[in-house]
RNA sequence: CGGGGAGUAGCGCAGGCCGGUAGCGCAUCUGGUUUGGGACCAGGGGGUCGCAGGUUCGAAUCCUGUCUCCCCGACCA
């Protein structure tokens, strides 16, 4: 079979890049760093939100959605996040052009400027908390747990398909809470609701973990996040969930009166995930025959390949049996496409919906229909069996489980193998290179070292993970005293 | 913003040095034969060669400017 892909092993930005455009994911745009998300892609993005939509709101979150634009002032409230930031924002300045009185086509009508200028949300922490300002008074308000679907944009220097790009979708859930301790209860079990969905529907093995200061969230107290293992050895941050404090409630006045009559400003939280995702079950389960993807949040699960001849009786006949497995299937709940185009063959068929991901291919043809079977073949590990069709859809509804457990697995080894203990410098420095992956390291816990490594060797702390191990060890770098081991990594 | 690469048919590319009717593969359309891993035969359609200037009898090709995209880096989810 010639294959449409780079290798991996060739070229493995160059095989991403392949793999969301020729798997149906994304195009480029005619927009610098923004791409469109195509059927299969927007697909796929549907079903993981689906998923968490249904998380959120079991938790206790409600959707509501605010508004695209932030007054500047806003964003200057809270001076960490300022920081963070001011240099990647899309500003609108104007409301209105006008056709060029020199016939250059239309321009920014310079009568029109806006009085104050509106900065297109890179996240939504300021229009939110000034609006929180008016929904609590008093204790009885609290908690206020709410969730947005939405875009933001980020104008970033270099962009890359799902990973980074300009504009991009996601959620994010800010809640207000009357005690810190409930806040971060809340950042943690978001966090946890976030590793969920990663590892029991992207199949995903994420580590729970908290950023340490250089790597944290602007304007919050404390970052958690769950960092997954791509193919290549890179980290990738899955989402994060912030323990806000106190700050934003601060810097917009967002106080209420507790059970003693008292004011107090609101503890906050705020969690994201964001079409990155996309980008993370690709690199962690894909091959060069294409995408993987898991049975779970497939935009199609199963699909079926009828295997024709001239025989047009035999061609009824697979027909015929065809609708009954999907009928069978369908009330399983499993989605199913029978592909009886006649204009391609089944050849084509095959690499096609492998390229797509499609978990599950039955195909189907006069031979196995004699023997009352069917040929299944799983997109995983593209193993091919012959299945009796007696109780196919019962077959196939394990089948697509063993999937999902596998793949999962299989990613979760890898993820295993690849954190590498180390503890010296010159380890540390050969494993990062000639290994990658995750390196446990001690660290003796300044943003100067943590800074220094970086410099050195484009490693960056990933996250302290929870429940850590508490160990007495000396820092990788600068061998002062350390607690506990961190985890290093280059990342995307 | 630095370094590298690239813009020629829907996609992938050749042609450019040495200016002279714009080509190949895939895709597409028509007809036929086919169908168990990207079928075959025959015929057809499709192009302001990124954009703007310039040189020239004549520019995809030479010159100047400009825009865009990709990869690597700085920044970041």
């Amino acid at each position: 079979m010639s294959s449409v892909l780079t290798s991996r092993k060739d070229d493995y930005a160059q095989w991403y890049n392949d793999i969301v455009l020729k798997g149906g994911l994304a195009d480029y745009s005619a927009v610098r760093g923004c791409m469109v998300i195509k059927p299969h892609g927007y697909a796929l993005w549907e079903n993981m939100q689906h998923v968490l939509d249904k998380m959120f709101k079991d938790t206790g979150h409600q959707n509501a959605y605010f508004p695209l634009f932030i007054p500047k002032s806003f964003l200057s409230k809270e001076a960490a996040h300022v920081e963070g930031f001011a240099k990647e924002c899309a500003v609108v300045t104007h409301y209105r052009l006008k056709n060029d009185p020199n016939g250059g086509g239309v321009i920014v009508d310079p009568e029109a400027k806006l009085e104050e200028e509106l900065i297109v949300r890179p996240t939504s922490e300021t229009i939110i908390w000034s609006t929180y300002k008016n929904w609590v008074q008093s204790y009885r308000d609290l908690p206020l747990l709410i969730n947005q679907w939405a875009n933001v944009v980020r104008w970033e220097m270099r962009t890359r398909l799902f990973l980074r790009t300009a504009e991009f979708l996601w959620q994010e859930g800010h809640t207000a809470h009357a005690t810190r301790e409930e806040a971060i209860e809340e950042t943690r079990k978001m966090l946890d609701v976030y590793a969920t969905f990663a590892e029991e529907y992207m199949a995903v093995p994420v580590i729970r973990g908290v950023k340490t200061a250089n790597e944290r969230f602007a304007g919050a107290e404390d970052t958690y996040c769950i960092e997954a293992l791509m193919q290549d050895g890179k980290a990738l941050q899955a989402g994060t969930s912030h323990f806000l404090g106190q700050n934003f409630a601060k810097a917009f006045d967002v106080q209420f009166s507790n059970k003693e009559n008292k004011m107090d400003y609101v503890w906050a939280t705020s969690w994201g995930v964001s079409t990155r995702l996309v980008g993370a079950l690709v690199m962690a389960h894909s091959d060069d025959n294409g995408l993987v993807l898991p049975p779970r949040l497939a935009p199609l699960q199963v699909v079926i390949v009828p295997i024709y001849n001239k025989d047009m009786e035999a061609r009824k006949r697979i027909d015929d049996t065809a609708a009954t497995i999907m009928k069978e299937l369908k009330a399983k709940g499993i989605s199913v496409k029978y592909d009886n185009d006649d204009n391609t063959r089944p050849g084509w068929k095959f690499a096609e919906y492998e390229l797509k991901g499609i978990p599950v291919r039955i195909a189907m043809g006069p031979r196995d229909l004699e023997n009352g079977q069917a040929e299944v073949a799983r997109r995983d590990t593209k193993e091919k069996a012959s299945y009796q069709l007696e109780g196919l859809a019962a077959s196939i509804e394990q089948l697509l489980a063993d999937i999902q457990q596998q793949m999962f697995e299989r990613a979760l080894k890898f993820r295993d193998e690849n954190i590498t203990k180390v503890d010296s410098w010159d380890d540390f420095v050969k494993v990062l290179d000639e290994k990658a992956g995750f390196i446990s390291a001690h660290w003796d816990g300044t943003p100067e070292t943590e800074e220094k490594i970086k410099e050195m060797t484009k490693a960056t702390i990933r996250c302290i993970p929870l429940n850590n191990e508490q160990e007495a060890g000396k820092c990788v770098l600068t061998g002062n005293a350390s607690s506990q081991r961190v985890l290093f990594a280059r990342a995307y």
